[in-house]
DNA sequence: CCCACCATAGGTCGGCCGACCCATTTAGGA
DNA sequence: TCCTAAATGGGTCGGCCGACCTATGGTGGG
């Protein structure tokens, strides 16, 4: 779960990409700043795993947040006005990668990760490469009490067999085995029925959804 | 319900923006465009309640489109740069309202609301409201085909409340209600039961998970 | 060498679910 | 204005689901 830190002065921007963020499973949107100031002392007081900062901002700049922190969290920049000059200027202040405000969601969900991770992304051309290979393990406690057989369960689930034939037929098992694997799934998450296991499933990380 | 058009290059902005307002239950964006020429498409084709434009949009912009469009549908301005030429230069093309990308979501749903109901916000408003969540390119015909309380159901029910009587009192209506809801989404999704109906929903970006 | 745990499979049974009917009221689009 | 569609509520009924219990063979750790 990587916690996120949203600073930029545009509020439509940063409630909704907040929203957006907060719907990929992995990710949470936990303080949003309206100025570099108010991002400052966010820091200072929670714990950030990536800082999503806007270049433009009134008072303390996005900038001089950089460079403030420097390394702490790794930062990405976001801006409208992507010149080469913001772009040297944002790396040379220590940001760990630079992103255009047309970016798609789905590739600013995959440079969080990235970034986490360690990574500076400074040109488009390695960002693609690495956005593809970042998938995630990290299974809680009750995840992993899930045996491999109840895990591919659920993932059938997921994938839209959710009758016992039809998973029966997919794991090559005789239905009686089918649900008692459920029951035993159902005790693991407590849950009683199919459309809340697979919930607590994708909620918890431990399968994933198509899209 | 009311069917909303975002236009806007930030597609940062655009998508998060729908996630932002289509899951509430009366708010519902059918469509995103990236520039003015794809909006004019969609509102020649779809049925829109409430456009929402960017002013700055690469080749026809925000104010091409709403003088070409007078109020047909009545449309929201919101820009970064919120200067008073661009304020009058929008109410002059039709704009029923004017706000700044600094607007807190929830003033936006607000407006959203008064402009579908005919009214013009020539100032500052006082308002309420929370969002969730949708997804960015064309809202497929299945989605949007779902009604508000559907989506309400389907909602409910990623949130793990999957029971008849659980729904029933969640949404404030009677177990057999609930049924007939159900039954609908069933069909408008093809498939036959809750679990395979939240998978469903969640691939196609009517749901949103909670982690 | 055991014991714990997993995967497999079978049985029973009450209850909820889903399919298919129907009706009424209200609101919004043509 | 008319008519479709949505939202609400009701009834019936077959069948699948989930709870509980038992059993056996395999595998791995102590």
């Amino acid at each position: 779960m990587i916690r996120i830190l949203i600073a930029d002065d545009h509020q439509l921007f940063a409630e909704s990409l907040a929203l957006g963020i907060s719907a990929i499973p992995d990710l949470v949107v936990v303080a949003t700043a309206s100025d570099g100031r108010e991002a400052l002392n966010i820091l200072k007081e929670q714990l950030i795993d990536v800082l999503i900062v806007d270049l433009e901002m009134p008072e303390v700049d996005g900038l001089t947040v950089l460079r403030s922190q420097r390394s702490s969290p790794p930062s990405i920049v976001v801006t409208m006005h992507a010149s080469d000059e913001q772009r040297n200027a944002a790396f040379a202040a220590g940001a760990a990668a630079f992103l255009p405000k047309s970016t798609p969601l789905g590739d600013l969900a995959a440079a969080i990760r990235a970034v986490n991770l360690g990574m500076t992304l400074r040109n488009n051309l390695t960002m693609s490469e690495i956005l593809d290979s970042h998938r995630q393990p990290v299974l809680d406690e009750i995840a992993s009490s899930l045996t491999a057989r109840e895990r591919e369960l659920l993932t059938k689930m997921a994938e839209g067999l959710t009758s016992t034939p039809e998973l029966a037929e997919a794991l090559f098992i005789s239905d009686k085995t089918v649900k008692n694997h459920l029951a035993s799934i159902y005790h693991k998450l407590s849950v009683s029925d199919r459309a809340s296991a697979v919930v607590e499933a994708i909620n918890r990380g431990i399968v994933h959804t198509s899209s």
